[in-house]
DNA sequence: TATTGGATCGCC
DNA sequence: GCGATCCAATAG
């Protein structure tokens, strides 16, 4: 249970896979620290044709990754400034992934507030930037393997049995998508958690 | 080679 | 509401 999760995990459909990462365990390790949040809020990116995708369209050097088999991240740069998480899932050739957009801090809290430099729990990853800023994820991690040994991030089970509701919502920052696929609900939260991302 | 705009955040 | 700040994507 405490496990990381396996490539078969990923491999599984999009939205399902969306749905089972909530209440799982985030783990980055940076040398013998440990910095984990459990997974509050994710969305779902699903095919080539899904427009608000970065592989809507065609295949290009940037989202490669995500034409790959499951498994994997896929990490970018946004507005310059922050990087996004996502976790690559389905079958090779099939562009999709799960961008993870919030978790509630769980251990190594102390580190993640200095390099948020803030204090408040419920702003240190309350959104995908900033969950990348605070678990010190950036390009370096894109293309790497979410499963195995030779990881630094990946994703892992609780003892506890779930105890949540969940919400589905539309995805946030596709409006340019158009209204077809920016009305897909397929983000998923977890319901009554301080640490969801605002809009 | 040049231009444009983005799956965000924090401050005004 | 708006600017930051890099780079991928696209146009030329």
């Amino acid at each position: 249970m405490k496990q990381k999760l396996t490539r078969q995990f990923y491999s599984q459909p999009t939205l399902e896979v969306a749905h089972a990462l909530l209440g799982k365990y985030l783990v980055r390790q940076i040398g013998q620290q440990k910095l984990i949040g459990q997974i509050i809020e994710t969305e779902a990116y699903l095919g080539h044709q899904d427009k608000a995708s970065h592989a809507f369209g065609k295949r290009t050097a940037r989202n490669e990754i995500m034409f790959g088999s499951a498994g994997f991240w896929y990490v970018y740069l946004i507005y310059g400034i922050f990087s996004c998480l996502n976790v690559v899932t389905q079958k090779k050739g099939f562009p999709s992934a799960v961008l993870i957009r919030a978790l509630e801090p769980i251990e190594g809290i102390g580190v993640m507030k200095r390099l948020r430099r803030k204090s408040d729990l419920g702003d240190l990853t309350s959104g995908p930037g900033k969950l990348c800023q605070a678990l010190k994820i950036d390009r370096t991690l894109n293309r790497t393997k979410a499963f195995g040994r030779d990881c630094s991030l990946w994703i892992q089970g609780r003892k506890e049995p779930n105890d949540f509701k969940i919400g589905t919502s539309k995805r946030i920052g596709v409006g340019c998508a158009g209204p077809y696929w920016a009305r897909r609900q397929w983000g998923c939260f977890i319901r009554d958690n301080q640490c969801v991302s605002k809009r």
